[in-house]
DNA sequence: TGTACATCAGTGAACGCGCGTTCACTGATGTAC
DNA sequence: TGTACATCAGTGAACGCGCGTTCACTGATGTAC
């Protein structure tokens, strides 16, 4: 039997960074099936094994804690979404290669998005508005690339927004059922399917649309 | 000064129902930005003014109470559904009254709209898999509606069923919208301006959809 | 190279509080005669 | 109409437990000389 050994460190000790352990246990946790609202200090600082009172000395609530939780996922998100833009594709293949890498992404960083997922209507007003004006900002930089691909004369910055809100919805709610439910029978490359198959069918319904003039007929 | 009133009640009294008052405590906490997984028996019963230990007389645990919340907050959409489809509306109008009716439904049920919006991805695994197979069953049940709409011999099953999922999909997105994060300057009429032209542009969609003979090159 | 000191992440004990669950009880109402 | 009894929703006290937060402390590391 060996003294339980104590775990002081100092400052400049970066070879296990408390910080970062803290924020990777609420992942842990959410991906165990519980909501940030549902998650205690204590339940946080015990599953990196610290006393509760450390936790202080790295955020001075869960909220700030949660705060942060969505600007790394969003900022991991968004260096993925500029990889994507920067290599230029043939526009035949743009929904498919998109899809890919969304999924490959949404594969590596699961338990990121399941906690953004899970969160973007949460209990917790302070995160669930960080998450939903991220949303919104992805919206926004999606509409002004898609304002390049259409023959933009005939659309309006709303319908474009409209656009985007319609494309970027439809790629959360399909991302959220993978991780979240997982419905019976349904496997990632169903849903892969599916997600193609949603965006093209939007494509389609986008070219239609500058023709028939329904910009402004509400 | 006067005595407390007791409040013992004997069976057969209907004037107040406690179990009603319970499962509507529970929508006022939900409204109130918390997430089911976060709200305390005694909260409940704190909320309707009984003792905690008055509530195992009508439910065994909370998450029995969150079921029937679930079954309760869909049967009502599913009434709504059907009177829609009772009356038959000239083509054209299909995409607007439908979502009239939509919206009206989800103002005159906001609380157990907000409920089923927080909890389809909330942390309670059993109440969530109840409300993903709830919107599954919607799906399935839309599907075979739109199969007499579309020219149904160039629609396979599946896609009918992506198709359903998407314009299904993208309603939930926006009355989540709604109801939650509220986002600057955008009221109500704006989120039904945008319903429409969603499911127009996906309704465009699905007209080109058929005549590419798109179903099987994936 | 050695020593004195500053820094600060983590400890461990303590606090008052709200939690879920149990249980013997009360008392209003419904029912049988 | 009156009486005895059954039913059962709600009471109130109790239990052990995990919670968030505070605080004086420890001890490993970094820094100045």
């Amino acid at each position: 039997m060996s003294r339980p050994q104590k775990r002081h460190r100092s400052h400049g000790d970066t070879l296990i960074n408390t910080r970062q352990a803290l924020l990777e246990a609420v992942l842990e946790l959410i991906n165990r099936d519980k909501s940030f609202d549902g998650i205690s200090l204590r339940e946080v600082t015990r599953e990196i094994g610290i006393t509760p009172g450390a936790f202080y000395r790295h955020f001075p609530d869960m909220d700030s804690l949660g705060l942060e939780l969505v600007t790394s996922s969003f900022s991991t998100l968004r260096a993925m979404l500029i990889t994507v833009r920067a290599n230029p594709i043939p526009e035949e293949l743009i929904i498919r290669r998109s899809v890919e890498t969304f999924v490959t992404y949404v594969r590596a960083h699961r338990r990121q998005f399941q906690f953004i997922s899970r969160e973007a209507s949460g209990g917790v007003a302070v995160i669930r508005n960080a998450i939903n004006a991220e949303f919104k900002q992805l919206e926004v930089e999606l509409a002004s690339d898609l304002a390049r691909l259409v023959s933009s004369d005939n659309w309006s910055e709303e319908d474009l927004q409209m656009l985007a809100s319609l494309m970027i919805g439809s790629m959360i709610q399909i991302v959220t059922q993978q991780l979240m439910g997982r419905p019976r029978g349904e496997d990632d490359a169903e849903l892969i399917k599916k997600a193609e198959k949603q965006l093209r069918l939007i494509a389609l319904g986008a070219n239609a649309w500058h023709s028939k003039e329904m910009n402004n007929d509400a």
